[in-house]
DNA sequence: ATGCGCCAATTGGTCAGGCCAGTTGACCAG
DNA sequence: CTGGTCAACTGGCCTGACCAATTGGCGCAT
């Protein structure tokens, strides 16, 4: 396999550069960077090509261009790259212990100001959800309101969007191929059940049996998942990570 | 009244007028753009002001330039918004209730697979974090670190990314305004302290404890906050800029 | 001494024109 | 028909210049 002379264009490497700047910390939040022409002249390229440099890292939300002020860091982390280049993404099991941390301390908080329009929002996407067992798209789409929609209960927008982003990530490449697998009606079914244990103890104001419930939830989601994932990989270690599968196990 | 003036940069209205031509299917998926000279010439602008316009394009994903062949359409939809774009009609109160409920479950969670290594970690940040209060990047940025830390002790990577993120949000550009105002070498030395407290909590693997201080913590930041943002918007409306006041209000 | 307004240095925004290098397709020799 | 060559076209990058917004300091008036 002959490497296809990787000859990127000049402003994308200055962009690199000023990138990992920024992400080393060698540049600090909020520092003004200098000026372009200066810029220029130490990377020893032109102007324009600085310019166009620093117009991808303003699109990326890294830097904040200021006409006639300067140009100030913003953040260290690209938040979220290209998504299409996003990283290596966590495995999925980390993901889902990450989400049981994370939304049990959203059920136990949605459990205490529960009003009934909140528990009409998840009634909602149960029916939708039981209704729907043969359409994997309604079935996901069901689940993913469920989940949002506690966030929603609390009242809280961002607890909102973490949430959701969270359930999205099982839209990766890599979570979609093993999910065909181990999704399936009768998983669903389960899910269901166990959705709607959560939803009884969020309407009856049961902070601690809306934690519980929310945690059975997601331990079965990923037992459900790690049977067919054994099936799938058996022996094979998660994709070679040096991460331990065995933290997953949610000891909450 | 006056008309809007139009001051937004060229490059970006160029942007905003291919993009909708892909959008609206005008310019066809897989279809060649006209060469830069000539989109230049049709749109009365130079050279420079198309390439920066289509660096943007690129960098969303929209186009694929191609040297000495030419621009061509990749897709129609910018999947994600270019984060600078990014609604942040969350407000800096729903952010820190949000925060509230996540960390301290995190902490929570910390508390129970404290090891001496990643206690370590924490007790770096702490030291930079007091040691530098003159410097606001470096406070700033220990501060993360010792956020991101607690995820850290957990070793899950999805809480890790998901605690950094949160945090940067403080990076928005509305927020910023006024941290400048309540954050200074008083209010650090306070949250120092509370970090402190954490820390100690979650070291002697109490993890109510913990949980606790970690509630203390980001409710007293948020107190400081609230403090601030009354004195600053009490009557002046911040160089006539139509900013929306906080719209979350806390319910905690 | 203090407060206000003006001015000039600085910085990003845009333009014009030019040269180089890669791509492509037509054309021609074998 | 196959292969190679070449010229037109296209993006990549540069130089140098001018305009516009910002900002900080200087000087004037109070």
């Amino acid at each position: 396999m002959f490497s296809p002379v990787e000859s990127r264009r000049l402003y994308r490497q200055v962009a690199d550069q000023i990138r990992l700047m920024i992400a080393s910390g060698e540049l600090a939040v909020g520092q003004r960077l200098p000026a372009e022409r200066d810029l220029a002249e130490q990377l020893s390229v032109s102007r324009p090509t600085v310019r166009e440099a620093l117009i991808v890292l303003e699109v990326e939300g890294l830097v904040n261009i200021r006409m006639g002020s300067g140009i100030y860091v913003v953040r260290q982390h690209a938040a979220n790259a290209p998504a299409s280049e996003r990283e290596p993404v966590e495995g999925p099991f980390e993901l889902l212990q990450a989400r049981a941390i994370i939304e049990c301390a959203i059920a136990e908080e949605a459990a205490g100001c529960a009003e009934p329009e909140g528990i009409a929002l998840l009634d909602d996407a149960l029916t939708r959800m039981s209704g729907g067992v043969n359409d994997a798209g309604a079935v996901i789409a069901a689940d993913r309101a469920f989940h949002t929609g506690i966030a929603a209960i609390v009242g809280n927008a961002t607890l909102i969007r973490v949430t959701g982003e969270m359930f999205d990530m099982r839209m990766s490449p890599y979570f979609e191929k093993l999910a065909s697998h181990f999704e399936g009606p009768m998983t669903w079914r389960s899910a269901v059940d166990e959705h709607r244990a959560i939803r009884d103890a969020i309407a009856a104001g049961d902070a601690a049996g809306a934690k519980a419930a929310m945690r059975v939830h997601l331990t079965m989601s990923q037992k459900r998942f790690s049977e067919s994932f054994g099936e799938e990989f058996s022996g094979e270690e998660e994709r070679g990570r040096s991460r331990r599968p065995a933290k997953g196990t949610i000891k909450t």
